[in-house]
DNA sequence: CTGAAAGCGCTTACAG
DNA sequence: CTGAAAGCGCTTACAG
């Protein structure tokens, strides 16, 4: 099996202690013979090319080039009794909220692990017991460490791993932990600013929230952000203005009408999430009004559904959160947290006229720095 | 670091030979000296515990459980030549069709995973060079071989995976390989035969089909497996009973609405994405007709969108799926296709009337068995 | 700058 | 049934 590197190796294999080894890879002795040099300067040229001879440097690199050759990790990693590998926690029921952000966190740490010269080990704990699922994958020595998603308070992951002392970090806040420094989130309160500003700016004169109840940092910190771009533009918020619904189309939908009957058409709606924009377009249809001339609605994190439905929505920059994980995680300085801007992806559902100059190209992502 | 194992272990710790290894994990050596055996009968424990005298099995297992001892993973690899892992290729730019059922593959694979003695590693793949992306993974000896998803008509990976010995599974049917038999899938054709018969007993007269362009194999089978369903209730169809659209909501809702003119009220629509379904959705309110009541529509996948719409959708049984391509990757057998059947999942936009006998409770998932 | 030695933690024939 | 030996493929001080 697996004879697919390094077809040209010499036969000096016969040589090979185990007869059921199949011919197929080059090692690092092959190599070394081929190149006429030991197998350690072999690794030097590999490790520490700087303290091998030039003319040497080149006889080796062309041999593995020759050959084929990839080092066997994994006899790098119990040499170096380090795996360069993390584990991921991946959920079967749905990642609750966040919905399918997580999976395209976990698409976006594969992308970016190579360039940190690492890979990633999914796992699936037992709900009742996640840390021993945690436990159990680090006693296999396949993971040095972890990248936690999903965090929320209560959770007990993070205080385990600093108690043993294993390597990790967080996408999403550490809520329980304010000393904690390696984590990086998403500010859903700088998104929702911004998108109160590009709602401004298109025309709409009233413009409501329609958050989840009160209770969860994440929504917390959206609805926070509502207001905070609300005085920027120099209005109040009143109580009025602003309706909750728990992550169900049917109450996201009558939320959203009454608020809508409040408003009134000219006015606009920021919501927490996809699903509860989803509700406000049913509502806006439902009342007969009609999405972006009428009423204005923004959604979080630009899922298929604001896609299908042309919903402006809120993006978290999932790649450029993957790529800060893995900083955070193998960077030799100490940590410190990063809070990303997420950025609008502005569709049809905010443009009150066509030819209003807020109109901006379907389906472009632009930022809303402030 | 990683001080949480066994940290009741000897301080024979002190005669290991690197200083800089930190105390913390035990190894078969430590097992072996507690338990007063030599470090090949520990590992005998493990592995064939049946050639060890009960006595010393006992006391091996003592000391075992009592020292917190698990085998270094990393070191049986390189030892037993095998990683006992899989490589499982994602992919930034989402998987196409597919949707997230790739995503709930990845989990289901991971879930299962263990029950096998294996783990998953994802890797990203150039996709301007796939299969060197498996020809590194593959080099690094960090799997034994791959899970394929998203087979397509024209996919070069299972040739060459077969050119070079490296065991795979495919989860969807290897089209350019008949011959090729590891391969499970889901049999989409049945799914929207049963979804036919379903919609037949809910007391719908007329069943269109909303469908991709022709020339797609899924597409073909799904829309083949509605004709089978008709043709099962003794109907026939005619050309004006379908229409097909690409994956955009505005086209599909206006192939839909074309669909729903020559339909008319008291029929229903089977589709062959829950995107799809969507358009339907909207082409029924476009219509003025009632979902359910007037129009019946059943989608496929069961994805958010199906769930937030209240749409019947047609599920694949993904963790299925996921066990079965390890009982595919892992059976000493030779391997046989595996064709799963999907599931309805029926929802009150396949309910005529409120107190029809067709009614089920929302959100069940029930097995249309034929 | 190069190579002989030791060793990561484990498993597998093979003697006793 | 148990243990001494060899070795998986690599890296890291350390002599020369």
């Amino acid at each position: 099996m697996n004879d697919h590197i390094a077809r040209e190796r010499s036969m000096t294999d016969l040589t090979r202690a185990t007869a059921d080894i199949p011919p197929g890879r080059a090692t690092i002795v092959d190599v070394a013979r081929a190149a006429q040099v030991s197998r350690q300067t072999v690794s030097n040229v590999l490790n520490r090319p700087d303290k091998v001879a030039a003319p040497t440097l080149e006889r080796v690199l062309r041999e593995i080039d020759r050959l084929g050759f990839t080092p066997h990790v994994t006899a790098q990693q119990l040499r170096r009794r380090k795996a360069a590998a993390y584990g991921f926690e991946v959920n079967p029921s749905g990642h609750g909220r966040m919905g399918h952000i997580l999976d395209e966190f976990l698409v976006q740490l594969t992308v970016a692990a190579p360039a940190h010269g690492s890979h990633l080990m999914t796992f699936a704990p037992d709900p009742d017991d996640v840390i021993e699922g945690y436990r159990q994958t680090l006693a296999t020595g396949l993971v040095d460490g972890f990248v936690l998603a999903d965090t929320r308070p209560g959770d007990p992951r993070p205080q385990w791993l600093l108690d043993h002392h294993v390597p990790f970090v967080a996408f999403g806040r550490v809520w329980d932990l304010p000393e904690l420094l390696q984590w990086v989130d998403v500010d859903g309160g700088t998104g929702v600013r911004d998108a109160v500003a590009h709602l401004v700016a298109a025309g709409y004169e009233r413009i409501g929230f329609l958050g989840w109840p009160a209770g969860s940092p994440v929504g917390d910190d959206r609805r926070s952000g509502w207001l905070a771009g609300l005085a920027d533009a120099g209005r109040t918020a009143s109580a009025v203005e602003a309706e909750e619904s728990v992550q169900d189309l049917d109450q996201a939908t009558a939320a959203a009408e009454r608020l809508l009957r409040r408003l009134g058409p000219g006015s606009a709606v920021v919501c927490a999430s996809d699903m509860l924009a989803l509700g406000a377009v049913r509502a806006v249809r439902n009342t007969g009004l009609a999405l972006g001339a009428d009423i204005g609605v923004v959604g979080f994190d630009d899922t298929d559904v604001a896609e299908a439905l042309s919903v402006t929505s809120i993006r978290q920059p999932i790649a450029e959160a993957a790529r800060t994980a893995w900083d955070l995680l193998t960077s030799p300085q100490s940590p410190r947290p990063v809070l990303l801007s997420p950025v609008l992806t502005v569709r049809s559902s905010t443009t009150r006229t066509p030819s209003s100059p807020a109109t901006r190209p379907r389906d472009t992502p632009i930022t809303e720095e402030q």
